[in-house]
RNA sequence: GGGCCGUUAGCUCAGUAGGUAGAGCACCGGACUUUUAAUCCGGGUGUCGCAGGUUCGAUUCCUGCACGGCUCACCA
């Protein structure tokens, strides 16, 4: 135990002598912090005594007196203690409490003379010692290593972030209430895969000691959803984490929640249409409105959202036209823009490339970027008219990618086809390439119905929404090395 | 993984052109029954991230390491 807690200790002592367990106790809530505030006209006018619990953030003495600020899960409200209303012993033993500490009060509401609404404490109960003194009142914790590493602290004094994941809480609840209230299912599937498919990334392995297997954490749970559209659940979703093995930045974590949806006898049209209105009502009924701010940027949400087609825009706003020149006449041309290329760049990493460095800073407002190039596209159906190109768009809002979706392609042939094209990727090094699921053909074999599928990040989509520019800030507790001794 | 920056009291931060360090809050003791960054009086509680090196002497200069932030690379 650290010297900062032997003082504590000494206060444990302190209400042990007093007759206090430190630790123990139970308390019945009659009301949060914000109930109290709601219901004050009737509180204060009824004299009613209202039960409330939480944590002492200040407290100032006063003597015979004192007034302290307990905070709940719901807001701070201010109590006044008094000698005179609890008795010598029971004020004694306030008076050994600390800020931190745990403790349920009972009393009336009113108001001080300054304005205050504040519980007139007639009696109380302790409910846990804080053996840490809690970081600074005033400019609270602010080390952004310690925010993430003590993550209950950083929630203890800051309630932005205690907002942050609030809302978080609510976006998740938001999106599940409208796919239900569409006819779709959620559902689980797994997270430890033999064949982690479903994306292009490297995943995490494992070993399974009683089976004595390899098994990868997931990268995406896109080929299990669709094999159960296969088996008839036309529309299914699922909320939960990939994971990639790749390197953190600010906007990417090792394990990140994704939503997956498909739908069955739908398409990519299908899927902008549902996509836009999903984001766009989940945005209003959380803010009231379309408009956000993130980054200095407005964002206006209100649909119908822009659609640009990739390889125009790309030719429009480069030159480049990314479908008819020959990869050296696509390089010569990159190379004339002043970009940095390596020549081992296919045409679907040069496609992606110029769309980061070229478009991409354009697309604050909710964009759909259509038509991408099949192979970098090795699970969606290609165009009709256009066998190079994908029913695949991506969503960009806010100059981020939030969304991918496509019209999955359901020829087990043609599958099979994308897959041994991703094998020779790999054969030539390409960590990323899709692995061949030779279970997952022979669900397609089966016949899987024309799908749309869908799939938004959700941790961006907080950042977004919370106007955050680090993905650490909306997950609760981010992949951090540990400290050493 | 590369580059840049950071790490000093529980917290937020100063500081030492090399002589083992300060402020506010928190905390401890005292006064105070409507305060709210309460106030008033008294008290500094520290392996200056870790390990070496240079030096009579290192928190300060040098090197390495650890952790973090930003950024590039990779990706969603």
């Amino acid at each position: 135990m650290e010297v900062a807690a032997h003082e504590k200790l000494e206060k444990i002592q302190e209400l042990k002598n007093l007759g206090v367990k430190p630790y123990n106790g139970r308390f019945e809530k009659t009301h949060t912090v914000s109930a109290i505030r709601t219901g004050e006209a009737s509180l204060v006018a009824s004299g009613e005594r209202v039960r409330t619990a939480g944590r002492l953030m200040a407290i100032r003495r006063h003597g015979r007196a004192l007034f302290a600020d307990l905070q709940d899960h719901t807001g701070r409200i201010q109590i006044y203690v008094k000698r005179d209303v609890l008795g010598d012993d029971r004020f004694a033993v306030f008076r050994a409490i600390d800020v931190g500490d745990l403790v349920g009060v009972e009393g009336e509401v009113f108001r001080t003379h300054a304005g205050e609404l504040t519980v007139l404490v007639r009696d109380f109960v302790f409910l846990g010692k804080c053996l840490h003194p809690l970081p600074e009142k005033w400019h609270g914790l602010k080390d952004v290593e310690v925010r993430y590493r003590k993550r209950y602290l950083d929630l203890i004094m800051n309630p932005e972030v205690r907002e942050i994941f609030l809302l978080r809480s609510r976006l998740i609840r938001e999106i599940r209430a409208f796919l239900d209230a569409r006819g779709f299912i959620e559902v689980e599937t797994p997270m430890m895969q033999v064949v982690p498919g479903g994306a292009l990334a490297r995943p995490f392995k494992t070993f399974h000691n009683a089976l004595g297997m390899e098994l990868y954490l997931r990268i995406a749970p896109e080929l299990f959803l669709k094999r159960l559209v296969v088996g008839g659940f036309e529309k299914v979703y699922e909320i939960n984490r990939n994971f990639r093995n790749e390197g953190i930045s600010v906007r990417h974590n090792p394990e990140f929640t994704m939503l997956e949806l498909y739908e069955a006898y739908g398409n990519y049209e299908t899927m902008m249409r549902l996509c836009e209105e999903l984001i766009a009502s989940v945005v209003f009924k959380l803010f009231g409105t379309y408009t956000v701010t993130y980054q200095g940027m407005t964002i206006d949400f209100t649909p119908p959202w822009k659609r640009i087609v990739l390889p125009e825009v790309l030719y429009e706003k480069t030159g480049v036209d990314v479908l008819e020149d020959p990869l050296d006449v696509i390089r010569e041309k990159v190379r004339a823009l002043g970009m940095a290329f390596d020549e081992n760049w296919d045409r679907g990493k040069f496609v992606n490339e110029l769309l980061e460095r070229f478009v991409q800073p354009e697309l604050v407002h909710p964009t759909f970027v259509l038509d991408y190039p099949v192979e970098i596209s090795p699970l969606a159906k290609a165009k009709e008219d256009d066998p190079r190109l994908a029913e695949r768009f991506e969503l960009f809002i806010g100059r981020e990618e939030i969304g991918n979706a496509y019209s999955e392609l359901n020829d087990p042939f043609e599958q099979r086809k994308r897959f041994e094209e991703q094998a020779r990727k790999k054969a030539k090094g390409d960590l990323e390439a899709h692995s061949i699921d030779e279970d997952y053909i022979e669900a397609l074999e089966y016949g899987m119905p024309p799908t749309g599928g869908l799939g938004i990040g959700i941790d961006r989509l907080v950042m977004l929404l919370t106007n955050v520019s680090s993905i650490r800030e909306v997950i609760l507790f981010p992949l951090l090395r540990p400290v050493g001794d």
